[in-house]
DNA sequence: CTATAGATAATCT
DNA sequence: GATTATCTATAGG
């Protein structure tokens, strides 16, 4: 069920998480993410970090929010509204707390695989926000503080330079004027229009 | 288009 | 104990 990737793609770069949440989730557009060898290129993501009052890690760590403390480079996924799962990456620079949460990607890898997890026809409801995308590549609890460096995540470094632009987060009640959603300019596979 | 059910854990009072 | 949460599907107008 795998198939051949484009030749040229290259593994992100060491490094690539330690850097402030904003700055990761702007350099993650365009980033090819499969999990279990499903998955596509990356065109919305949102950053938080400690001192958000919007974030999870903003009153300090909790059992929850722990691997949002730990090393950058891993995965935090929780439970959203009893019933959705949430793709964060961690990542910081110096101080711990920072996480990019992945609201859409585009269909590229195993899109017949998501067919079936997702029961929908749509490409564009395959992938298009947060719950959809983690039940799309089968993220769940198992995933939690996991590696994204290893088996079974894979991350492709993006080839050109996308045009990425940014707005308001979605579904937050605070700092909603703080512009961390990042997403690909023009694509149609956003979890919403660009605002 | 708007409204609301859905199901659970963390956080708040 | 109550409320809320980085949301989605579906029913109804």
């Amino acid at each position: 069920m795998t198939r051949a990737l484009p030749s040229g793609l290259a593994v992100l770069p060491d490094g690539f998480f330690a850097r402030e949440a904003p700055a990761v989730a702007r350099a993650l557009i365009g980033v090819r993410l499969l999990v279990n060898g499903v998955g596509g290129r990356v065109v919305e993501t949102e950053a938080y970090d400690a001192g958000d009052p919007a974030s999870h890690s903003y009153r300090g760590p909790t059992p929850r929010n722990a691997p949002m403390f730990g090393p950058p480079g891993h995965a935090y996924v929780y439970r959203i509204y009893g019933l959705h799962w949430c793709l964060n990456m961690v990542c910081s620079a110096g101080p711990p707390g920072g996480a990019v949460l992945i609201r859409a990607i585009e269909p590229l890898d195993g899109v017949e695989t998501m067919r079936q997890r997702r029961r929908s026809p749509d490409p564009r409801l395959l992938c298009g926000g947060p719950g959809r995308l983690a039940q799309a590549l089968g993220v769940d609890a198992t995933l939690n503080g996991a590696c994204l460096d290893t088996s079974p995540f894979e991350l492709f470094d993006r080839v050109g330079e996308p045009i990425v632009e940014c707005g308001r987060r979605v579904g937050i009640r605070t700092a909603i004027d703080t512009p961390w959603r990042f997403w690909l300019e023009g694509s149609p596979f956003l979890s919403r229009p660009a605002s």
